[in-house]
DNA sequence: CTGTTAGCGCCTTCAT
DNA sequence: ATGAAGGCGCTAACAG
């Protein structure tokens, strides 16, 4: 029977769990940390007193002493986009096979933002981060030359950048989609990019050109951001521009929704007037009708990569120079681009 | 200049910082916290050396001595859904104004996890806590008889727990979502609720029944889970009942999404054939096509409510007995149910 | 205005 | 197998 303990009153410590078993602080601690060298009973008069002092390990003082946080960190662009609801799934349960907390912080396309949190690292709250951002601002590179705790990024790091990463081919995915969609018969392809400057919308480029002629240039839009309703307004943009596409390539799955919406408001028919293919291949590709086919760049996996790259530089069983991890990706076909009833 | 720090070296403490400045632990401190009782001469030499050392504050020594994590934590069944998405993000800014970090912890409906994280809190690994769960499990609500550290609760708590609350009128949300539809004519209403004891389905049904004479047992149906899967599912299942409705209300948006796509594979043109109203009124109710018509249950503001509620606990503002605060909620009208074009 | 010092709660040698 | 004691980095009394 636990007594309603009230705030006021400070929580019980080792020490009152120790008095409380007529023992020494060192026992408890033993105990309470599974060391072997306790005789069962010690052991159990310390339990029994754990319990009915209602004893909880205070987290600060253990990091204090610890020298470690028993917590990870992923720090996201936007915790909306599905694609990192994948990854931070599958982290936080490889955080919690290893007896970690997984904290989340989403810095909603704030670069100032962004720039804080890394380098409150530095506090040492965490024992490590994996980080998912779209950009890499000069300072954010600065703060990554020599970072406080072990990075581990989810996508494609500035070359420049000397960081442990776990990338996708998004190039290769975005090739691939643009070969299928002229194989679905489209001759007017268009692209639907993430913000200029940014790595995936280069890398996403790269892959589209390499679908074409040296000598094409196809259109491309940038949209604002990755985000279903800048993926809207950059597609009625490319609407209005007179280009006409057949077929569009968006950089990821939120663009690909806006871009639908904005031609189902035109009245077009996906695929038969514009044939769409997303990246991502998250949680609403499948949300959408006709559903969306996209590039799997395998979120979920990466997370779990990302994770177990970070347990490796915290737990120092890997010390030596940065390591790139990449993934391959798949295309998976589904209404938005099956103009000829593959799945049918 | 910053010398590339290595991660082998332990990192500068306050003492490292004295030293360097010629000066006392307690000058540093002061410095650093802002202390006025400290001279400019002084305080330019400690701002110095903590430049050239490199000094960050330790977050663990702070907590340990002060008491206080700086942390807080926001505990949602699945971060996945929008809802909690906006709730996040307005919380986050909040904590943010106060100097706080916001700790995100994703349950994914697993109750024994969220049993986990609220057992943890005893570590006081936080200062505080904003919970939105769908279910109270018996011994949630144990744990919530004399939580570790306050705790906010967004949505509704049963009874029987004694805490701060944010709730929204769901119930009239929903009577009036009932009411509208057959506004629009629709005869044969049914609803598709979420799963069966969870707190915000006994809500959203009383309202939905508010919306009938007293002897009327209009269908409904309940989901798994408040998933646009799990809305799927059910729909399918409504749908193949033969009870045929003309109008269909679902307790919140991720359903209403599955239940669209339900309707459109069928063949049902939505809202002519069925008209639709979700609730939460979230970032992707603008997301289908048709839009959808949503209550909106105001997460943000909720977030941001809870979140201050919250601090007035922390910082000892308020000390009394647990206040349930409740918001009013308001039907967005939107494609899926409008089928007199008042759009147009 | 500045410096000295006593812990915050815990783990871990080092003795016993 | 158990206990005593130092110190992790910091802040807040207290003394000068």
């Amino acid at each position: 029977m636990t007594a309603p303990t009230s705030r006021n009153v400070s929580a019980p410590t080792i020490a009152d769990v120790a008095a409380r078993a007529g023992t020494s602080v060192a026992s408890v601690s033993r105990v309470i940390n599974d060391d072997r060298r306790v005789s069962p009973e010690m052991r159990a008069r310390v339990n029994a007193a754990v319990l009915d002092t209602g004893y909880v390990r205070n987290a600060a003082a253990r990091s204090l002493r610890g020298r470690s946080a028993h917590q990870i960190s992923l720090v996201v662009d936007d915790i909306g986009n599905p694609a990192y609801v994948q990854a931070m799934r599958s982290l936080q349960d490889l955080a919690r096979e290893h007896g970690l907390r997984l904290l989340v912080e989403s810095t909603f396309g704030q670069l100032e933002e962004e720039l804080k949190v890394m380098h409150a690292l530095g506090e040492r709250y965490v024992d490590g981060v994996v980080l998912a951002s779209t950009r890499f601002a000069a300072p954010l590179i600065e703060e990554l030359r020599s970072p406080a705790v072990p990075v581990v990024v989810i996508g494609s790091a500035p070359c420049e950048v000397q960081v442990d990463s776990v990338g996708a081919d998004a190039r290769g995915g975005a090739r691939q989609a643009t070969e299928h969609l002229r194989q679905q018969g489209c001759e007017r392809i268009a692209m639907i990019n993430g913000p200029l400057g940014t790595l995936p919308a280069k890398s996403r480029l790269a892959g589209f050109r390499d679908g074409f002629e040296p000598e094409a240039s196809p259109p491309v839009i940038h949209a604002d951001a990755f985000t279903p309703d800048a993926g809207y307004e950059a597609a009625v943009q490319l609407l209005d521009s007179g280009a006409s596409p057949d077929g569009i390539l968006c950089a990821a799955d939120p663009l690909a929704i806006g871009t639908l919406n904005a031609c189902i408001d035109r009245g077009l028919d996906v695929p038969h007037d514009v044939a769409l293919v997303g990246m991502d291949n998250g949680r609403d590709a499948m949300m959408s009708r006709p559903r969306l086919s996209s590039v799997d760049l395998h979120f979920a996996d990466r997370g779990r990569l990302a994770g177990q790259m970070l347990l490796d530089r915290i737990q120092v069983r890997y010390d030596g120079a940065p390591r790139r991890q990449s993934v391959h990706t798949d295309l998976i076909v589904r209404g938005s681009s099956d103009r000829r009833g593959i799945l049918a």
